[in-house]
DNA sequence: GCCAACGTTGGC
DNA sequence: GCCAACGTTGGC
């Protein structure tokens, strides 16, 4: 089993989101980015990610999903009234990905940013979601990273 | 709203 | 292949 960081901004879709969707359960697209994607495909059933909410009032992390469905075309590539679609993509060679996602539960308390980067030269030195520019929405996490901050919960 | 960081595009 | 211009991300 491997662990992953899924961000998203709140105000497009939150964590409240996901819990009110059907099954607990969304596809997890529009990522356009090379590496994202390889990540998204790397992706297996039964992996955890934790939900991560970006560009907003305090970013941080807000729950824990599991993956329940490994990665297949991101349809939203092939229309054309999608804002994320994509000419480049074609349904017999896909470009980009998505997998679906499952709410495990909602933190009870969120993890701000600002607590994960009071570790960042302790606990959680090397935590691709610290380092400096990062801006992938799709990241792998350490087991041992995923323990400490489960641990801060 | 600002701006640093980074990815992509396209001319050459 | 280089690199300037441009667009996007995301913290603040």
């Amino acid at each position: 089993m491997s662990f992953w960081l899924l961000k998203s901004e709140p105000e497009v879709f939150s964590i409240d989101d996901l819990r009110s969707s059907p099954r607990k359960t969304t596809c997890w697209d529009g990522v356009r980015n090379y590496q994202a994607r390889n990540f998204l495909r790397a992706m297996q059933v039964g992996d955890r990610a934790f939900f991560y909410h970006s560009n907003c009032a305090e970013p941080g992390i807000v729950g824990i999903v599991a993956i329940v469905r490994e990665a297949y075309a991101d349809s939203t590539a092939f229309d054309r009234r999608d804002p994320h679609y994509d000419p480049k993509s074609d349904r017999r060679h896909p470009t980009w990905y998505m997998v679906d996602v499952k709410l495990v539960r909602k933190l009870e308390r969120s993890i701000s940013l600002t607590e994960l980067k009071a570790r960042a030269n302790s606990a959680l030195a090397g935590l691709l979601l610290l380092r400096r520019g990062n801006r992938l929405s799709v990241l792998p996490v350490d087991e041992h990273h995923w323990n400490r901050i489960a641990a801060l919960e």
